[in-house]
DNA sequence: CGGTGTAATTATGAATTCATTATTGAGTCA
DNA sequence: TGACTCAATAATGAATTCATAATTACACCG
């Protein structure tokens, strides 16, 4: 069995689901803009049936919206939004830690380290987006590592929604500094293998973390921004 | 804003989905099999793009799995997928618990134990599927009782998927007895409105539940059933 | 001017058509 | 008889076409 993978040749909507939700979680495609299916379709050099099965896809993780005769836009990111997938983000992670801490191989601790070691460095560097992605690593790691593949699906899906918010939301030094710390405590605990103690900091991180967007939020909206 | 609310006509593959999601929950399309396109067209007379479209939000659900060029078939029920799921699932009705338990008004609360008291009447007549329904009420109003739209659609999706199993396996007299002490249970939290204990009882109803599941696809295929 | 009503244009939703890939089945040969 | 080849058939994946709903442009009227 492990001899004969099945060849993966991905059809066109499969391909055309990941490209899209790239544009769109990495806000090429605005939240809030209609979604132009003829450029696409010849930026992409497709059809449209392809192109529209993606859509339904998409919007079956909440990641466009359908709006009757008038095509598909790109779901805008509410406070709404944040304040209802944070909680379930945080109840799958809290989940992963606790399934994952005494599955992790040493490797994989070690291997969550460096990219810890990583996001600290861009921590002090304030590069922003290298410590995002250090961040998102280290979250995707301890998903990866509890190897429940429906976990896995769903928390990639909700990641996806929420991502898109620190293109609006710009982090304050105070709750940098708290991730941060949190990350740190995630490490050692991750390290003395306290799967329990782990899950419940996962939670709050997760909800520190929407306290953040949240707030981030509200003062981009105070001073003017939609 | 209470006042004009978007007419919503769904687009028939809108329609498409909800109904082959039931036909596919409800054991009438069967695990395993092909999903015939052109019958399906045929009968809901619609052409293949919609019914096509539909297949592929499907396929993002789990339902079927889509191969290439060799159309959809409807996904199987395996132990690996339970696995997977339940943990998921008591995750999310443990969130629900810990959420929902402050928020439900005395008339949610009333209404849960009116489906209490149905489910009791069919377990004790032995009458299942009367059991099944309001044993799946009551796990709804729970998590729409927390009133966070994205557990819930995460929540519907994955139930979907597992709710399947009840029609391969023969849930054993003991493991009935028990569930029923767990929803006794249950109830009891939910009037004195203990959210951290009840959700723990969620937790472990829905690992339970698991097991229970588990043990009888085993029992089935030792006697002979795939 | 500003607003209303209507025609022209465009985009969408769905059906149909086309090309390609699987599947079936008859025929051949060992 | 049974395995294999290859043509015939059927089904799939994707492109195209068609009907309809929405948007735009513009004339008309106040």
């Amino acid at each position: 069995m492990t001899l004969a993978q099945t060849i993966k040749r991905p059809s066109l909507h499969e391909e055309l689901v990941e490209r899209l939700r790239d544009l769109i979680v990495e806000d090429t495609l605005k939240p809030g803009t209609k979604v132009p299916e003829k450029e696409l379709c010849a930026a992409f050099g497709v059809s449209r049936t392809p192109l529209r099965e993606a859509l339904k896809v998409l919007a079956s993780e909440g990641l466009v919206e359908l709006l009757a005769n008038r095509g598909a836009q790109v779901a805008r990111v509410t406070r709404q939004e944040l304040e209802s997938t944070f909680p379930v983000i945080a109840a799958l992670e809290q989940l992963a830690a606790e399934i994952a801490y005494e599955k992790l191989t040493d490797a994989q601790i070690a291997r969550i380290g460096e990219r810890h070691a990583a996001m600290m460095t861009a921590y002090r560097t304030g590069d922003r987006p290298a410590y995002f992605a250090a961040n998102q690593d280290i979250h995707n790691l301890l998903i990866a590592g509890a190897g429940n593949p429906v976990l896995e699906a769903h928390h990639r899906t909700l990641a996806a929604r929420v991502r898109r918010a620190r293109f609006m939301s710009n982090l304050s030094q105070d709750r940098w500094d708290q991730a941060v710390e949190e990350h740190g405590q995630m490490i050692k605990l991750l390290q003395a293998r306290d799967g329990k103690a782990l899950g419940l900091l996962m939670k709050t991180h997760l909800m520190n973390k929407c306290a953040a967007h949240l707030e981030a939020l509200d003062a981009a909206e105070s001073t003017g921004r939609t």
